[in-house]
DNA sequence: CCAGAAACCGACCAAGTTGACTGTTTAGGG
DNA sequence: CCCTAAACAGTCAACTTGGTCGGTTTCTGG
């Protein structure tokens, strides 16, 4: 008895992969299917475990959403500090950064994300537990995006705005985008927001380059 | 027999209100429940009809949230031609055309469109359906904004890319603000927006005002 | 080696959802 | 007034979904 309260018992490297597996399926149900068809079954025909594997890890499909959600903040963000690895010496450091803004929003993570933003909106233990983990991303965000442009300050008002307005323009493309598949108009957009943004930092798109 | 396939019957006045009290009734569980929970059995209760009388009118849910598509269209244009016809010669024509998009995206009709279009992305048929009716509304918003703005061309391509611009930015904070409550931050970004798109209608925020 | 706990399995069950079906009421033309 | 069809009512069966439960396998400490 006490093994089961005790929390440092370190969980088999077997159940922390089926954990994984069973998470990763829920994310790709999300982005393929929907929140609305993301089922028990449907996650665990994915994840190609048995009922008795899933409800063993995850009680109630609450919890599994629960852990979802921190699954796939985790995920987002893991992704998101390998593509600005990948910046060496940008050119244009205004331009890479919202570049590197706009391949969050992108991708399927994002999807995935917006299915669980707006089923969280009419639920309000997904609410909370998305909030906090989104908070935690912005933060993130910002702090990698102020090093790739050299701003010493995240947190400085003017930075902090201006890369609010340009997430925001993005999250509402990325949500037109969900719909609309059009290459050249996004990168349009990407290109308009970046102009913005660089001329909300001081009126002056050479600032930030070296 | 003749009856049933003409299509000049014109439908009793009973049952129009009866369709009519179904639809909203879907619009309204999309708001209060979210696209998951809302049910045809939370539909009827609602609307306060019989399960007859819903399978009556919409043979199949799928048909009903084709029409509910439809519905919500139709009064979401409603609603904003009337915000528009409520203006009167503004001081700032430029804000009051941000006003007015804004207000478009802040109301509950928007989270009830914003479940059908989170929906949509994993549904082919509804996907269809609404994106022939957001185009609509979208062509609609211009031209009235056009008009708040005396802006001469509504196909103007600057106007349209600064409109644009500006719909996909508060398209992105609607969806924030839907987990988000903080009108500060709302007013504070429907300022920033306005600025930026009194910019670059031609980098002159004066222009449109009389 | 072996006891016990964790991990896993799959059949089963209760609740909920959809839409099909039969019967009843109401409207409107002849 | 009457007769037909539309409008409406209420029940039912098929299916899905989430969760339970007893049993089995696989580790791991002693």
């Amino acid at each position: 008895m006490a093994a089961a309260d005790a929390p440092n018992v370190p969980l088999q490297q077997r159940a922390l992969r089926t954990r994984a597996k069973i998470l990763d399926a829920t994310v790709e149900s999300l982005v393929d299917d929907g929140y609305t068809a993301t089922t028990t079954a449907r996650v665990q025909e994915l994840a190609g475990v048995s009922r008795g594997a899933l409800i063993h890890h995850f009680p109630s499909k609450q919890e599994l959403l629960m852990d979802a959600v921190a699954h796939l903040a985790v995920r987002r963000g893991r992704w998101f500090t390998e593509q600005a690895a990948r910046l060496e010496s940008p050119p244009d450091r205004c331009a890479a950064g919202m570049g590197l803004l706009w391949s969050t929003m992108s991708g399927p993570l994002f999807a995935a994300a917006t299915e669980l933003w707006v089923a969280a909106r009419t639920d309000d233990t997904l609410r909370d537990a998305l909030v906090v983990h989104e908070r935690r991303l912005g933060v993130e965000a910002r702090t990698v995006i102020a090093e790739v442009l050299a701003e010493p300050d995240p947190e400085d008002p003017t930075f902090r705005a201006a890369l609010d307005h340009a997430l925001q323009t993005f999250r509402g493309a990325a949500l037109t985008a969900l719909l609309r598949d059009d290459a050249r108009w996004e990168r349009h957009m990407v290109r308009v927001t970046t102009e913005t943004f660089c001329q909300m930092m001081d009126h002056d798109p050479q600032r930030t380059r070296p």
